[in-house]
DNA sequence: TTGTATGCGTTATCAA
DNA sequence: TTGATAACGCATACAA
């Protein structure tokens, strides 16, 4: 069994309410006192217990995140951002993988401050089925949630970077990614690229929208291989994710194409490279930081109590590194 | 504020002890009552208190697990696992993305039942520095930890293929893998196969042991594109890893080599496929499945007091699919 | 400045 | 078969 306060107010003699405040820091215990039973707790390896805590203070400092689909990347980092602040706040984070309505009804028994559901790109959140007194936060697509929601905007992300490419005087600039429909956020990238270009879909495109069978870096390789063949005229490449740059990229040095020279790219991401791959990348997005940051704000705020009024899609920022070149710069 | 059985005596008319009893379906109530309580606590949408419930009964049904790098994607299927296990058994999965003592302090305030600690590759975790009557059970490399751990016998695994390769007439076999010193889980599967080689380091082996620079599909894919063009003698490889088999498999199909009439491939591997790649794989390597029956097994009997005695070391198994084939067998 | 008493939601023991 | 009550570890209002 664990040390107690109790253990700790007979060591030191005193009664264990004094204990308890001293060691919350109380002012109404004199500084000798205090230090003599914080010493002792430590010795004794003293631990708050936190079901005791939270069942009087109706509140465990704790946040439930429901995150359902481990496997994926990018919201691991994003987690731990999220983590790492919140703990910097004295909150702790728990995680849990179940389905979204069991994770919440666990988190719901544990008496957690906040709930925070990161969003399967499949499946929709919606409040009629879920019996829960604590508030909760959605990350994901807007349209799958009918909670408050935080939502990254891909389909501007690559509009923008379109529209820069346009700028800068590039005419044939191709998108490779997942052009299909199996995962909405994919489809959001492939959308902002038609929208960007004034077409409908795909098949309108067919010279310059370039499909991937997947999202890892042999994909884009491929992907690029063909096209580049094919397409001597293409100045430009906007590629949905990271790894797709990374093929992409390796794709133009066996062909001994020199970015940027010959060809500019710029990366769909929202996470800070730490690769070093020859350049440095121009990339569009929305970096994990600022959502972390976004998400974090949220989350004290809503567990202060306010309502928030309505959810966050937040706008994509482009960077520009040399990866990407004006058309024509070099000649 | 949430429902508690207060509430539902006071609607069901009863004392509260007795909606206690009836909701953990307890004999000592008759069955209409019960059946009474029971609709209005589901009406009233009850969820019991979590921290309530552990401060009385000094057992939380949660297990924690600590897992510090989350990117990880071979650990998230064996944490799936895991939790599907437990949840059959009515016991919850927390997880924790703190370093490791931090996490370990947060279930032990938590009053968790068990402590899973998931190996860094790098760290040690020794029991000096922790304060905590929580059982832990590890899993990773045996020699990072003093607590009783599970282990995968990876250096035997990629003998146990250079066995069989030989067995079956294979001549000149290589491994490719990452042969650096980086990740001691990989270099577990290289000296594997150096000592089943009879030779000391990869520089003893140069045309076998080939270095990747990485563990994915593109790494596999250009390894195997370099050996193969340069040592057409080989007519057998192990693989460090799925992926790498994956690129392996890309190469071969490029260079027209007919797996496995040209070439065998047998793969390290812990994760079902569920992947179609025109052949099934031959694979080494202790399942997923089998790992979580351990571990959750441990876990449960950790909990009912049971001192384990000794660490385990999962031996692996070969399993043969089409992709292997003695040599000469086409001819 | 310190100590005493009460209650948080639940289970468990004992009395009715 | 049901109800009253103590206890779990802690925070806090109040008494000393």
């Amino acid at each position: 069994m664990g040390v107690t306060i109790k253990d700790i107010a007979r060591h030191a003699g005193v009664s264990y309410s004094t204990v308890s405040k001293a060691l919350r820091d109380s002012p109404l215990v004199k500084k000798p006192t205090k230090t003599k039973i914080i010493k002792i707790a430590e010795e004794l390896g003293y631990q708050p217990n936190v079901a005791a805590r939270s069942l009087v203070q109706k509140k465990s400092f704790t946040i439930g995140v429901v995150w359902p689909s481990v496997e994926r990347v990018a919201p691991s980092i994003l987690i731990t951002k999220i983590n790492d602040f919140l703990e910097e706040k004295s909150y702790t984070t728990l995680l849990s993988i179940n389905k979204v309505e069991s994770a919440i009804a666990t988190f719901n028994r544990f008496q957690v401050d906040a709930i925070l559901v990161f969003g399967e790109n499949n499946s929709v959140l919606s409040d009629t089925s879920i019996h829960t007194t604590v508030p909760i936060l959605y990350y994901g697509l807007k349209e799958n949630s009918t909670y408050p929601t935080i939502d990254v905007n891909r389909r501007k992300a690559i509009k923008l970077a379109v529209n820069y490419l346009e700028e800068i005087g590039h005419k044939k600039i191709a998108f490779i990614g997942d052009l299909t429909d199996k995962d909405p956020l994919q489809k959001e990238k492939a959308i902002g690229f038609f929208e960007a270009m004034n077409v409908k879909k795909a098949s309108d495109l067919p010279e310059l929208a370039i499909p991937t069978n997947g999202l890892e870096v042999h994909d884009g390789y491929h992907a690029a291989k063909v096209v580049l063949a094919n397409n001597k005229d293409i100045t430009a490449i906007i590629t949905g994710s990271y790894d797709l740059t990374r093929g992409v990229l390796r794709a133009a040095n066996e062909l001994s194409l020199d970015v940027p020279k010959d060809l500019s790219i710029i990366s769909y991401d929202n996470i800070p490279q730490s690769e070093n791959l020859g350049v440095t990348l121009s990339t569009v997005g929305v970096p994990v930081t600022r959502i972390a940051k976004h998400i974090n704000e949220t989350l004290l705020s809503i567990i202060e109590g306010h309502n928030i009024q309505d959810s966050i899609i937040l706008d994509p920022e482009l960077n520009i590194g040399t990866s990407c070149a004006p058309f024509g710069w070099y000649d």
